[in-house]
DNA sequence: CACTTGACCTGTCCGC
DNA sequence: TGCGGACAGGTCAAGT
């Protein structure tokens, strides 16, 4: 589910909430979904929250990161305590949400601050996710940023949303799969970070680009217009708190609703918001892709 | 080496 | 209603 607007979402909201605290303890409910060695972060407290590509580390005082990745259906809600925070801002909490720990509550964090008691769930239908306690020591430095190359993570591609990506680069990067079509190279995150299969589809329209084009075949305009492409879609993503097909909650467990701006997720057979005409879906590389076919010619 | 497919899990939705 | 199958935001490993 989560592909880096929804990461960050999460991470805009965990920062205000655990810098300062404290992790009290951890209750490992399904230990597959969970490495490391929980006693390590008892007692400690937390200084920063950041994101590199769709995973988001934890960073405690002593030197150790707690890294998560929520894969397709994760989640990490925050609760002050039961049924309050999650309703301010404006949006409902999800229904189906309920009281938690639910039967999809893989780890529970216990979080003091100031003398109050919160909790952390991680919430993981699927079991793809996962927590995993390392040392910062094995998070090495890279561009001048703090971002981790660990067994576990292959290369990964710059951020799209760093102030110094350009079409430039993003042409450098899809050079390594010229012969792929463009969405699909576009998902590797060793091409850029944090591109999933909703933002592919969403950047490709914004680009007027058709998905199956090989990358071989692009012209630098297409380039220009899909750099832009990425960057508006993620920002537009994170500026309506993500999406929310079916899982993703926020830190507060509010859903986001960036899918009712969008132009062809999920869309087939509904007409081009542009042009009217029906929006097609097919399957690349095992995923759905979702284009317009007069739009992205 | 480049690329595709299957596996990992649970849940939902759609057609018969 | 019930049941089987396809499908779901990600990423590895294995296969072609």
């Amino acid at each position: 589910m989560p592909e880096l607007p929804e990461v960050e979402v999460i991470r805009l909201g965990l920062e205000k909430k655990l810098v300062q605290a404290t992790i009290q303890s951890v209750e490992v409910l399904n230990p597959k979904s969970f490495q490391g060695d929980a006693s390590l972060i008892q007692n400690q407290t937390i200084t920063a929250v950041w994101r590199r590509a769709k995973i988001l580390g934890i960073d405690l005082k002593d030197g150790h990161t707690v890294l998560v990745h929520l894969k397709m259906s994760g989640q990490l809600v925050f609760i002050d305590s039961p049924n309050s925070e999650r309703f301010i801002g404006g949006h409902p909490t999800l229904d189906m949400f309920g009281d938690l720990p639910n039967k999809s509550t893989r780890v529970i964090f216990t979080i003091t601050r100031l003398g109050k008691t919160s909790y952390l769930y991680f919430n993981d239908q699927r079991k793809f996710g996962w927590v995993k306690v390392v040392q910062n020591s094995t998070l090495r430095l890279r561009s001048g940023r703090e971002f981790k190359i660990q067994n576990f993570l292959k290369n990964l591609g710059p951020e799209p949303l760093d102030k110094d990506f350009t079409w430039q680069i993003l042409r450098q990067q899809l050079q390594r799969h010229k012969n792929l079509p463009v969405k699909v190279a576009l998902m590797d995150q060793a091409v850029l970070a944090g591109i999933g299969n909703i933002y592919a589809s969403e950047s490709l329209f914004l680009a007027h680009l058709d998905p199956r084009k090989k990358v071989s075949l692009l012209t630098d305009a297409n380039y220009q217009n899909l750099a832009s492409g990425i960057v508006q879609a993620l920002k537009l993503s994170i500026k309506h708190g993500g999406s929310s097909r079916a899982n993703f909650v926020n830190a507060l467990g509010q859903k986001g609703y960036f899918l009712d701006f969008a132009f062809v997720y999920g869309k087939n057979g509904e007409p081009c918001k542009t042009c009217q005409t029906p929006i097609v879906k097919i399957t690349q590389a095992g995923r759905g892709t979702y284009y317009c076919p007069k739009c992205q010619s």
